[in-house]
DNA sequence: AACTTTGTTCAAAAAAACTTGAACAAAATG
DNA sequence: CATTTTGTTCAAGTTTTTTTGAACAAAGTT
């Protein structure tokens, strides 16, 4: 007899397709393949799932799993769910656009925003050392053209938010800010 | 005599600095190191560059160069710049925020957006033949979820434009918006 | 036309990212 | 306290991405 081919519920069509669609968008923005494997399922799935119920089903290890909600987890993209009766944690999608792009913005970009301010200080002072005076003025013009994007990203952050949740939003010290839309 | 180490004019401390902001900046966007090398160092040189002095300043194969320009040409980031008395192509930086934020929108972005909405039609249907009767409701109610992240991502674009251009922007059809900021 | 300059292509090499699974830790159970 | 359950860690293996460089094409020179 050959091996039994273990009674994993397979993934129908449209959960496949719409698990695809994850893969793809987690890929999108630089997301390992199981991650979007383990909230697409998350996504599909009326009920929470268990460490084990994403590892059967998708068909992954174990150690993809640990990891994958690990990082889910950090991004706020997951929801532990409380199961009476059971030892093991459930896991249900974050489904709120707004909370979900929020915590990819804190964890992924606003630390490169955040030391990106030190490093540009710290060209300032290089360009400051440097031998060549004839080209300080465009050196530092060019750090002044990074310095600018870097603040216009910052203001778009919360605006990106605001768009999204619906709420209202002011920027503190945007008043040379002519009435956007 | 030791081989003669070539006279490659070296990186200053601010440029391998700065060009370093734009490696992190492109990882970031998923575009590899050597992109982020050569937009960066045509952005601290105040001449436009040539293909050769790319590749000898970075010390990078013409390969990499090749194709790096190639990508950064298809994102509209960097611009030809005619040299009156050489044959070489020479390089400037695109240093329009706006224009660079765009190119890289409508290269890398759109196209899964766009594709996207086919897939989840395609979604739709499986979902219809699936046999399941009792989790239809689920399904479908998921795959609302999903189109209307992908209408709130249409939305949010050319507001990100609006914003990064200073200019104002007014959507059709947004009428069932309140005032956002 | 032969030669040089300029840049592209692409297969192979190198590097980076991801996944696996076995060993391990922590906590609940009997 | 020994055992089982549940989940994490991490070194090694696998896959994917990136880089290299040699061969090639295109166009300009002499």
């Amino acid at each position: 007899m050959p091996a039994t081919q273990s009674d994993t519920p397979t993934l129908s069509a449209w959960e496949t397709s719409m698990i695809d669609v994850f893969v793809r968008a987690a890929s999108l923005i630089g997301l390992p393949r199981s991650i979007g494997e383990i909230y697409g399922l998350l996504f599909c799935t009326p009920q929470a799932l268990s460490f084990d119920e994403l590892v059967e089903r998708l068909q992954i290890s174990k150690g993809s799993v640990s990891q994958g909600l690990k990082v889910l987890r950090q991004l706020g993209a997951v929801k532990l769910h409380y199961v009476p009766g059971s030892r093991r944690d459930h896991y249900q999608p974050e489904l709120s656009m707004k909370r979900l792009v929020r915590g990819f913005i804190k964890d992924q970009f606003e630390p490169h925003l955040l030391s990106g301010s030190q490093r540009l200080d710290n060209i300032e002072a290089l360009i400051q050392e440097a031998g060549d005076e004839a080209s300080h003025a465009h050196a530092l013009s060019r750090l002044g053209t990074l310095r600018s994007w870097q603040k216009r990203t910052r203001k778009l952050m919360p605006i990106v938010m605001a768009v999204l949740g619906g709420a209202k939003f002011f920027d503190k010290e945007s008043t040379d800010q002519e009435t956007i839309i």
